[in-house]
DNA sequence: TTCTATCGCAACCAGACAGTTGCTATAAGC
DNA sequence: GCTTATAGCAACTGTCTGGTTGCGATAGAA
């Protein structure tokens, strides 16, 4: 299993935080424990195909784990492995940016970050975009962000 | 000017950063320094009202400010501030993910059980939200992520 | 004045997406 | 066996979104 794109992992993490109603059945697992989508559903205004539609992307994004239990159940539980990584990429971001504020920032989240600084450069661009044009940034964004969607 | 809702600007920022055009304008504009719409638009492959709409949005967010140069041209430059905010959050459910989770894992070795008792009490619901039956999570997480979008 | 550079408004399009409903399959429990 | 609980597959719908093209307006520069 190759090492995940730190930046693919963060943008997973961001699209699934973006929704409430993903941050809505987090929060409800967070809070009460793991639970089925049946469960999910009935404590979430939302239906249980809803629920199982969102799960499947907050689990394709890592903040969820499914665990089959008794007969056909399947709960679904927080994992908080991936926010390492988004977090590592916003620090990453608000340091190339301001200066000054990431460093207040990294004074304020001091006890919080735990993934460590990027401190290297650019990683080389992915060989299939090759359209990118744009230099890569000399922080940890790589200039895989360049990456557009083929249609 | 009312104090911005935490979680509504994570949202944004979440919502901006899922998005690859979107991180390429941000990496442009954090590279090679202010810029126009239609500057970025020959940096990078789309056109010049798509990053039009991409910069309404990361504007929206925060996370870039426009300033009127001369002529009619307006310059777009990256803005960090949003990004504490978005750390904060994330840092504040990873903080309480792990938490739980710890708890969660020993209390699995030890009984399988699958549902621990939440440590803290329940948060009101909103009142415009009547269906909301999730207590908020103790953490700065608040119920506003339970807001569902009114169609 | 004309020319150049940039912007804004608008419409259009295809695909994505959040949510719903209907139905069937499966794994037990009784 | 029947019943119950949960999941999966599928289709559908309306809205949203990323991107395009066309056109005109505006602010200077020459």
């Amino acid at each position: 299993m190759p090492r995940p794109d730190p930046e693919k992992v963060a943008e997973a993490v961001f699209a699934a935080l973006a929704e409430p109603s993903r941050r809505g059945i987090l929060s409800a697992l967070a809070v009460r424990g793991p639970a089925t989508a049946t469960d999910l559903a009935s404590q979430l205004p939302i239906t249980r195909q809803a629920i199982t539609k969102h799960l499947e992307l907050l689990a394709a994004a890592g903040l969820v784990l499914a665990e089959p239990g008794e007969r056909r159940r399947i709960r679904y539980r927080v994992n908080a492995a991936p926010m390492a990584m988004a977090q590592s990429y916003l620090a990453a971001l608000a340091r190339d940016w301001d200066g000054k504020l990431a460093r207040l920032q990294r004074s304020l989240d001091a006890t919080e970050l735990d993934a460590p600084a990027p401190p290297s450069g650019a990683a080389a661009p992915e060989p299939n975009t090759p359209e990118l044009n744009t230099p890569a940034p000399p922080s940890g964004v790589t200039a895989a962000e360049m990456e557009w969607r083929s249609k």
